[in-house]
DNA sequence: CCAAACCGTTGAAATTGTCAACGATTGTGC
DNA sequence: GCACAATCGTTGACAATTTCAACGGTTTGG
């Protein structure tokens, strides 16, 4: 039942999505000096329009995430995902499961421990992420289009930065 | 004990949240590379996080964000909330539902135009406000630690230029 | 004055998040 | 070796969240 639904600009037509409000009305809340918020507000938001370019491939963010790192050297098993993405083992099955019916990875026995399996991309996955990175760059490129890129750089690093706890 | 400076978990709150994976199996995944998944990760954690801050206080962030832009000089209607919050107008009536059943706020009509009503806090709102700002405040200094300063700061200013589309 | 658009509200549907339990397998203490 | 607890993927149920259509009351524009 997993049959494209809806339509809208799913062709190659940019989406249009509201980053942030131009709204002059909030301008100077306290809520926009809050990190948190902000960080908040980016995350869904881009998350969003990361979706609407990935829809072309019948992907959203945590397929391309779980196909990502599936291409990775060390292929991971289900449970390394479900810790490292933070989603529940039930959803990893739905994702995985979708992504093994579109032919891009494949469950293989891990040689090490029975009861776990590991994500190996097919070449096809391994072609269609190249494009999800194309089109995750897109939106990427589009959320940042305010910072030059030094600035982009800064963010990056900060926010790796961030993620090294 | 000493129950000022430290935070009391009434309830099953979890005070640990995994922040970001210690794990050293992706650490050089192209993932942590990408500021959208970082953005969006630090955003959902965050917001999780906030939320258990809050959870004393019978808010979450959403209840927070509205609290907090209705204490702005001018007053919001809720159209121009679930706007800025990108909130369905029904999940603004829920929100606001709640912040008057706790008292902190009060629906007035909008003296403009009587379709819409504008979000007014009582005291006590401004009041509850200012713990919850205490509360998110820790949140997001607990998400933050592993900045300094000058990051912090850096980061919140690039954040707010983000913002400025 | 009339039609179209807008605001808040309600309710229903779809998506997502959370949790308990199960067979199969592995690790542990004895 | 052997019971026994713990883990992994899976399923199914349940709660929370998002999305959407429709409705009275109100404003706007022609």
């Amino acid at each position: 039942m997993t049959q494209a639904v809806e339509q809208d600009w799913e062709h190659p037509t940019p989406p249009e999505l509201q980053l942030m409000t131009g709204n002059t009305l909030f301008a100077d809340a306290r809520l926009v000096q809050d990190p948190m918020f902000l960080m908040n507000r980016f995350g869904s938001l881009g998350s969003a329009l990361t979706n609407g370019y990935l829809r072309q491939l019948d992907l959203k963010v945590r397929h391309y995430s779980v196909l990502s790192l599936a291409c990775e050297p060390q292929a991971p098993t289900q449970r390394e995902l479900s810790d490292f993405l933070v989603l529940d083992p039930s959803q990893v099955v739905a994702v995985v499961d979708h992504l093994e019916k579109l032919g891009l990875v494949e469950r293989e026995p891990d040689p090490r421990d029975r009861r776990s399996k590991i994500i190996v991309p097919t070449d096809r996955g391994r072609e269609v992420l190249g494009q999800a990175e194309l089109q995750a760059g897109q939106a990427a490129a589009r959320v940042q289009s305010n910072l030059t890129d030094p600035e982009r750089a800064t963010l990056q690093m900060l926010l790796r930065k961030l993620a090294s706890g």
